[in-house]
RNA sequence: GGCGGCAUAGCCAAGUGGUAAGGCAGAGGUCUGCAAAACCUUUAUCCCCCAGUUCGAAUCUGGGUGCCGCCUCCA
């Protein structure tokens, strides 16, 4: 039984899904104005897990992430950049696949852009107007926040709890401070499309409901997003999409992951402290940025620094070392008895358990990844005084499989490709050296072998001496 | 002012009633020419403080302290 915290009742509840063995999922994606922040990466990451998660549970996934192209700050960093807003907002969603790619973040089912869904979007603002539930302005068109009862209700406030808090400036046209835009009309020079009521743009949170619906239909499993869009955002969308809707619900859970701090403030672009994805990865593997943010439960909040992305490469080089030590043993051959194979299969099968009972707890990946610990440690000690033999090779590729299989829920590739993808010349490289090396080892010329093991560990080749041979690798 | 979250070893981090996972770092050992990697052993009598409930609490309740977030664009 699989549990999620919905932030709707605050509290873990069994997953049912709409339809059995199916399961919907929308994410409320990036506003495509610049690189993607570490931040913004941690929504990507946990919601690509969840949707790996599912996927290996069994279920068909339907995974949906929009891109707004289009909104206020597209066009301010246009206008700074002297480019057109769209053409900007182009260029990140190229960028984004980048960035996502090198965190292994799988593209969505559906990658649904704003400025594709204007008329989904006209749609439902003309029947919330019709409803009563909307009013236009001089072109602006405003969601009547009083006339919907529900509004408050996922993140815990009253209306008048938000008025008495309001520190917005009060725009004297609407009819309530809290009202928010559906439409907003064009200004000079800012991108527009035509509507009933005019020249202009969709307001932020219409697309968010337009294109859920259109794509997952009301009553979708899951919607999620970054915990600051609790509200505004998430509650100006259950408003209009369920005041659209006339009745039923217009998502079932409401997941919301922690936010980053740096040096325990919240990153944000006024304190000027965020990182990109982009700037990150040229120092680290994507795959150890990766580790890292699997390593918190994605509800805490989590604290970004390089230090801990160092202990993050460390315990990733771990399991990696593990798929390594595998597959050198299986490279070996022998008839031996095949001891303690039976008893590995049981480690995996045990390490599997542990894995899928800390994910189907509202996943909990940091508990998962202690699983993968725990196998890494039973695999290493069953290789370390292997004696190779057919049954003995058939559970460890059995180990391997499971070992990888879940990584990769994890979005962890622990057989690591890029290690195998070596060129060739590199390889014939290194088996010279290394024979040279061997050389000198033999005429126990020590400082000459120690020469050339600390120059390759400078240039980020690590050397290690075994029973059974020299083995290299490159360095995290 | 309103709403919410968090405080666990040197560091990171699970654990929400039954007597403290996992990782990094540290210590000792096996292996090694020396290393590295791996393996074995070890590292919190205690989970911010105080009071309470309970046979029993890091886990529940009340109070306090500290930190953070939302209420405004923001993942």
């Amino acid at each position: 039984m699989m549990k999620i915290y919905n932030t709707m009742s605050r509290k873990k509840e069994e997953f049912i899904p709409r339809e059995e063995g199916k399961v919907s999922i929308y994410a409320c994606g990036p506003t495509t104005y610049n690189f993607f922040h570490i931040g913004n990466a941690r929504m990507f990451l946990v919601f690509d897990t969840i949707r790996r998660y599912f996927a290996y549970r069994g279920y068909k996934v339907t995974y949906v992430q929009n891109f707004t192209d289009v909104d206020d700050k597209i066009i301010n960093r246009a206008r700074e950049e002297g480019m057109d807003p769209l053409a900007l907002s182009g260029k990140y969603i190229a960028e984004y696949f980048t960035d996502a790619a090198a965190l292994n973040i799988k593209p969505a089912d559906v990658h649904p852009k704003a400025t594709e869904h204007i008329v989904d979007m006209l749609e439902m603002i003309k029947t919330l107007i019709s409803k009563g539930l909307a009013y236009e302005v001089d072109g602006d068109v405003y969601f009547e926040v009083r006339k919907f009862p529900g509004y408050g209700k996922l993140s815990g406030r009253s209306v008048d709890d938000l008025r008495s808090g309001a520190r917005v400036d009060v725009d004297e046209r609407k009819k309530d401070p809290l009202d928010f835009a559906l439409w907003k009309a064009a200004k000079e020079g800012e991108p527009y499309w035509e509507s009933p009521w005019g020249k202009g743009r969709p307001g932020w949170h219409i697309e968010c409901s337009a294109m859920s619906l259109k794509y997952l239909g009301p009553g979708f499993d899951i919607h999620g997003g970054g915990g600051d869009l609790v509200f505004p955002h998430h509650e100006n969308e259950i408003a209009q999409s369920e005041g659209f809707m006339s009745g039923g619900t217009f998502a079932r859970y409401w997941m919301h992951n922690g936010f980053i701090t740096v040096n325990q403030e919240k990153m944000s672009k006024s304190l000027g402290n965020f990182f990109t994805v982009r700037d990150i990865t040229a120092k680290y593997p994507g795959q150890v940025v990766r580790f890292y943010l699997v390593g918190t439960h994605y509800r805490s909040p989590l604290d970004f620094d390089d230090q801990k992305l160092e202990m993050s490469k460390k315990a990733l080089a771990r399991l990696y070392t593990t798929s390594n030590l595998v597959k050198e043993a299986l490279a070996r051959e022998g008839t031996g008895a095949g001891a303690g194979g039976e008893q590995l299969l049981q480690s995996v099968k045990h390490a599997e358990a542990e894995f899928v009972a800390a994910m189907d707890d509202d996943f909990n990946t940091a508990l998962a990844a202690a699983a993968l610990f725990d196998l890494s440690k039973e695999i290493n000690s069953f290789v370390s005084d292997y004696a190779p033999s057919a049954a003995g090779h058939q559970a460890l590729r059995q180990a391997l499989e499971a070992f990888a299989r879940l990584g990769d829920v994890l979005g962890l590739d622990l057989l690591q490709p890029e290690q195998s993808q070596n060129d060739n010349l590199v390889d014939k490289l290194m088996e010279l050296i290394i024979g040279i090396r061997s050389q000198a080892r033999q005429n126990k010329d020590w400082p000459t072998a120690d020469k050339i093991r600390d120059g390759l560990k400078e240039a980020g080749i690590v050397l290690e001496d075994t029973p059974q041979g020299v083995r290299w690798k490159r360095k995290l």
